[in-house]
Formats: C-alpha cells, structure tokens, sequence
DNA sequence: ACCGACACGTGAACC
DNA sequence: TGGTTCACGTGTCGG
C-alpha cells in the first residue's frame, strides 16, 4: 500500500481527524474517502482546499499517463532487442546505446569497404549483426592474389561452418580478386562463427602464399 | 523541498518532536538531524529503529544511484541519436524505437538486394539513414538493358544532385546490367535527394524503354 | 494559474 | 535476509 497525500495526512492528524484504518485502501477509493471529509467541513464548496486537492488528483493521474508512456517505449524496445521481458530498464538501455554505436559504424565501414583488388593480401571479417533474433549476419572481405581453386574451396568453407550466403561480389583486377560475402549464421554458433570463418580464410590466404613462393 | 521519511515525520509528530523549521535543509543533514534525536532517546544502542533508519537510508541511496545510471544512459543516448540535450525522454525512447526498426529493416535489404541482372526492369532507393548527423546514406540499385551511354548518363544525374558516390557494382548478364549505388547526400536535402535521385533514375529507365522501342 | 517533465523518497516484490 | 528493481505519489521548476 502506498503512503499518499503526507500533506493532507499531517494537516488532518493536526486538525484531529484520524484516518484510522484506511490503511488497506486502494489508491482511488481512499482519495475519494478524503474528498468527502473536506467537502463535508464547514468551508465553502469551492474551497482552496477543494481546488489544491483537484489540483493534486490532476497531477497525479497525469504523472500516472507519462510514467505509461514511457514504459510502453521501454517494452516495444524490449521485443527488439536480444532479451527476454525482464531485463531491467538500466541493462535495456546500455543494449540501445551499444546498439546505436553498432550502427554509427557501419557508416564508416560502408565506406571504407573497398570493392576493387588492393595490392597487400587481406581479410576483414565485421559483424553486422542486424536481427534481433539469435541469428547474426555479417560480412567478409577476401583479397589475394588469384587462383582457379580458390571459389570451390570458398564454397567449402561456407559450406563447413554452415553459413548461409545472402550475397556474393567478386571483382578481379591485374590478376588479383577481392571477393566480399554477406553471410548468415544460425543462432547456435552466430558469435564463434565469425572466428571461426576468420581463421579459416587466414588459412586460405596463407596456403595462397605458400603456393606463390613455391 | 523535498518531503521524506513521512513515517518518520508522523511518529515525531506523535511524540511531541517538533521538526520546526527544519524544512529548508538538505537531505542528508537533515537525514543527520533525525538520526541524532533517535540516538539521544532512552532506546538502547543499535536498537531497531536504529537498524530501520539505516536500511531506510541505504535504499535511499541505492536507488538515487539506480537513477544515475538510467540517466546517465538517456544522455548517452541523447548523443548518438539527431535530438539535443533537452528532448524529454518519451520523445527519445520514441526515437530510439524508430530507429531500431530502421535497422531491422536493414536486415531483410541487404538480403533481399539482389545484385545480378534480372529479366524486368527495376529501380530501388532505400534510405539506410547511417549517420546522427544530417548526413544521409541510402542506396540505389538500377536494372535495364545495357547500353553504352548509360554510365555518363549515371555519373551526370549523380553530379547534378551533388551526391557522392561512396560505392559503385556494376554487373552485366546478358546484355542486361544492374548497377547498385551507395551514395551520401549533404545534409541539407538529404530527404529531398532520395526523390530526385527516384525521378531522373526513373527518367532514365524510359528513355531506355523508348530508345529499345525505336 | 495551469501543465508537463523531472528527481526524489518510499513501500512492495522478487531473488 | 539484504540487495536490487519497480511503481507510486509528491515537490519543484519552466513555459
């Protein structure tokens, strides 16, 4: 039960009014229990005292409606979010700011992301990780010098880690490639997938290097 | 002012300790003031109230401290997304939903945007809308029969509406071609740009479709 | 004087 | 049980 109207309470005790066992009242009733004491006194019926309690009931009811707002948003924020309906508003809210600084970035990525051969080999592997639900996508850049078998062993890889592609570019230049994949993992293993495909392309890169330097 | 511990205030009141002109002083010399008239009665030590008192001003601070961190990350929020520092937090969370759902959207974009020819011809713009600041990034993906004007023709639409091309694929299959464009806008027509990009892509598509019919 | 947004202290509920 | 989170009513400030 929540202690209401302290005001009105010292103003009452001082005047002798008890509000004995209100106690257990809920909110409503028991500010209508107070109404009636005041507009049963001796005052006049549009007392100061009648308008300073319409007045606080206002206040109230409208703090009521912001408070609903607000937590309405947190909810609809709570099912677009990776969590479950009870994660705190403080945790909730350190996910958006991540979030929000996940996507400020790609802003850069989006434009440093070449899509022409480069003359050093490299590999970048970024994490997009748009949905909301386990599965994570992300996005690979491969750039080597070219070869016949590097496709199907690419294919193998993907294939192996169980990634999904949604997107493929390849763009050769002066007998380099860069290949650049956007690719799904399926929620079991969205996080180590990323490793996992790193390392197998760093492979893939060195048994390149090896072969050249043969 | 503000008014606490309104239990306390009451049993004071019921006990003949006047708190008097108490009211203009801060909270935790007040917190102070009520402590010491506990521990000056005839009750023993750590007598409960004792023990009350101090769980009572443990939560206190507790929550004062659960409030700064929820704060502190409304205004870590407030900088990462276009709003100033006194958009009220409703508005903010609104924001923050809004633009979640934008990256949501994202998700399904970048899987749904084919990047080989297809047979009908199609125009695409999607804002992405990356950056907190003014700045606009969205993307555009052009398919129509190949011909050989039609990348000067490309390149002189994008100049004129001073967009800036952070990324350019071409891929032809066919004798059709699909050209995918990232492109930034300045920030005072970002919304605008989207339109008009629309419109002269548009353009460009019929005066393919009449120059075919010819 | 009113209305809206905020911070505060407090009771309750959940581990 | 203490610690932590939430909802609530209330005081306060600014438009």
């Amino acid at each position: 039960m929540q202690l209401e109207n302290s005001e009105l309470y010292r103003f009452l005790a001082l005047n002798g009014v008890g509000h004995g066992s209100s106690y257990g009242f809920s909110s409503s009733s028991y500010d209508f229990q107070i109404m009636q004491s005041f507009s049963n006194s001796s005052i006049s019926e549009t007392s100061p005292q009648d308008r300073a309690l319409a007045a606080l009931k206002n206040h109230k009811e409208a703090e009521r409606r912001r408070r609903e707002r607000i937590n309405s948003h947190f909810n609809r924020i709570r099912s677009l979010l990776p969590c479950n309906s009870k994660t705190d508003k403080a945790s909730l809210l350190a996910k958006v700011v991540q979030r929000l600084r996940e996507l400020k970035q790609q802003a850069v990525e989006i434009t440093e992301m070449e899509n022409l051969p480069s003359e050093t080999d490299e590999i970048r592997v970024l994490s997009c990780d748009y949905s909301s639900d386990g599965t994570s996508i992300f996005k690979a850049s491969l750039c080597c010098e070219d070869r016949s078998d590097l496709l199907p062993e690419l294919i193998q890889i993907l294939n192996s880690l169980h990634l999904k592609t949604l997107r493929a570019e390849m763009a050769t230049l002066g007998g380099r490639i860069r290949n650049v994949l956007v690719v799904a993992a399926d929620k079991d293993h969205g996080i180590e997938s990323v490793r996992l495909l790193q390392n197998a392309l760093k492979s893939l890169l060195e048994r390149s290097d090896s072969k050249r330097s043969v």
